[in-house]
RNA sequence: GGCCCGUUCGUCUAGGGGUUAGGACGUGAGAUUUUCAUUCUCAAAACAGGGGUUCGAUUCCCCUACGGGCUACCA
């Protein structure tokens, strides 16, 4: 294999619904291998299965890779020098190598059809279409050649299968896993070309692969068992030399019990498992996305990257750049790695934190437009931003934390101030929004200590007048210092929501 | 069943023949914050088991167990 030539890799997903995260960690991983040796990243779509063909499966594809940074230089929207990037653009292309295989011997048409063969399963438990059994089925080995040339001839429907030899050990080194071994006899006669004239995978990627001058190919675990047939197939096609190597990643798995993590166990156990909001267009059920849900890309892009990659110091933060400069497959894990989604979370609130404010700020007014708030100050916005950016996990959670900056409560916990309410109270609260009225200067320090002046004065305590306090201007327990709160709010607005508020403890209309 | 891959705290992981086996998330306790969150401190928490090799194995080898993947005219 030539050591020198130019890194080209490929994210081959197929059309078949959204994104999953193990999708985009193998598109991320390819994304970063390649930036790093300033290669080419190509996004081919695998739609040689008609009937799992879901539409706009491929641009939510091409929009997630896009949001998450990580965009392809070709692909079937940018196009390139190695088009059609779609799998059914290029169906006549793979029929001749299939044929090229059985005339040289190493793949045969056979005849049987689907129903045939799903019956043979059903009587013998492991039923495997090989070297042991070809030749009592239904096809060119073991039909005379006439026979066959007449079938053909007819037009009777058939496949093209590879002849897998018997007692050869296949072998390759994985750029994971070292040398991975497998012995021909126990591997069937893989389908290359359908019945349909559509070539299955295992032809269709070999061919791509090199008419695409793939160098590297980063794919899920699940691939390696069928790693053999690629190989053989490279080899037999006569491209061995150029080959790509071979990256086969550890599973992403559920977090409870075992298995594969997916779209079921997002739904079962609260999280998303797809980067964004997918709809199905058949049955119109919607699954959230970690976009939806209030993820930044920079953080689902990293926290993916740290699953089953770590660069061996104690860093978990890493921007986009940083893990371009820092990836190395020699430092992947072997094992799969169950999701995380408290990690998950972690990742987004520390990205939240790390992100300037005016970046933020979009995502804020947005939330907020979709709350009916529109025409915010971007000055006042930016405030509020820098009072609660520390409170906010996922950026949704913004509403939550800062929509009484926006518009007055409309209910109070009237459970934490009406018990200890007392007529004290209201002449203090009467006298205190009186003398704010004038104060001056209309700042948080200034507020706080005139007002606990006040309190002192009225020889009440700390604790009964600062949370009846927060109440007015917030409506719960919870945000900022209830001080920032006001100063922010500034004087009119928050004379007035003591006024409202004092009426609704109070009963009375002021 | 067969084949392939894997196995360090609950989870993600670092480490690697001699270490108090490190970090992070989460969990628990305490401090701070006269709200809540944050922040800070501390704590509990792991080398699957058995054989080798070795002066010495969590680390290397083998076996077992367990987990996962694949076993379609799906990718």
């Amino acid at each position: 294999m030539d050591q020198d030539r130019k890194v080209r890799v490929r994210f081959a997903p197929s059309p078949t619904g959204g994104l999953h995260l193990g999708g985009v960690r193998t598109a991320l991983f390819g994304y970063l291998f390649a930036r790093q040796h300033q290669g080419a990243v190509v996004l081919r779509i695998e739609d040689t299965d008609q009937a799992r063909f879901v539409p706009g499966a491929e641009e939510y594809i091409q929009e997630c890779l896009k949001w998450c940074g990580i965009a392809p230089d070709e692909s079937p929207l940018h196009g390139g020098e190695y088009g059609p990037y779609r799998q059914s653009e290029r169906k006549e292309r793979y029929r001749a190598y299939a044929e090229q295989l059985v005339a040289d011997g190493y793949a045969y048409y056979a005849f049987d059809t689907a129903a045939e063969l799903d019956a043979l399963r059903a009587t013998q438990p492991n039923f495997k279409y090989s070297h042991e059994n070809r030749l009592q089925l239904r096809n060119s080995l073991s039909l005379a050649p006439e026979e066959t040339a007449r079938l053909l001839a007819e037009g009777h429907p058939h496949v093209i299968r590879i002849k897998m030899p018997a007692g050869e050990t296949i072998s390759f080194n994985d750029m994971i896993r070292g040398v991975v071994s497998f012995e021909s006899s126990l591997v069937d006669d893989k389908v290359l070309l359908k019945a349909d004239g559509m070539p299955t995978y295992h032809l269709a990627v070999v061919v791509d692969d090199y008419q695409m001058a793939i160098s590297h190919v980063f794919r899920g675990e699940e691939w390696l068992p069928s790693a053999p047939v690629h190989l053989l197939l490279w080899e037999y096609l006569g491209w061995r030399q150029d080959m790509p190597q071979w990256a086969h990643l550890p599973l992403i798995l559920k977090p409870d019990g075992h298995g594969k993590l997916s779209k079921r166990d997002g739904d079962r156990l609260g999280f998303p498992v797809y980067a964004m909001n997918w709809q199905d267009p058949k049955s119109g059920d919607l699954t959230k996305g970690f976009r939806e849900m209030g993820f930044l890309p920079e953080a689902f892009v990293n926290m993916l990257a740290l699953l089953g990659w770590n660069d061996g110091t104690d860093q978990e933060l890493f921007s986009l750049d940083e893990l371009i400069a820092r990836f190395s497959v020699d430092r992947i894990s072997k094992a799969g790695a169950k999701f995380d989604f408290e990690k998950a979370k972690w990742f987004n609130q520390e990205w939240i934190r790390r992100t300037a404010t005016h970046e933020l700020a979009v995502h804020a007014a947005s939330i907020l437009a979709a709350h009916g708030v529109t025409d915010t100050d971007e000055h006042y916005l930016a405030d509020v931003l820098d009072l609660v950016k520390d409170r906010l996990t996922l950026l949704v959670d913004f509403w939550d934390q800062a929509s009484f900056f926006f518009r007055r409560p409309e209910h109070y916990d009237l459970q934490a101030v009406l018990p200890k309410w007392n007529e004290e109270k209201t002449a203090f609260f009467l006298d205190m929004i009186n003398k704010l009225e004038n104060f001056d200067p209309w700042h948080s320090a200034e507020l706080e200590s005139f007002y606990k002046l006040a309190i002192n004065a009225s020889g009440m305590k700390m604790g009964e007048l600062m949370l009846p306090f927060r109440i007015m201007l917030v409506g719960g327990k919870f945000g900022p210092h209830v001080f920032d709160i006001a100063a922010l709010l500034g004087r009119e607005e928050t004379v007035s929501r003591m006024k409202q508020a004092l009426t609704a403890f109070t009963g009375a209309t002021l």
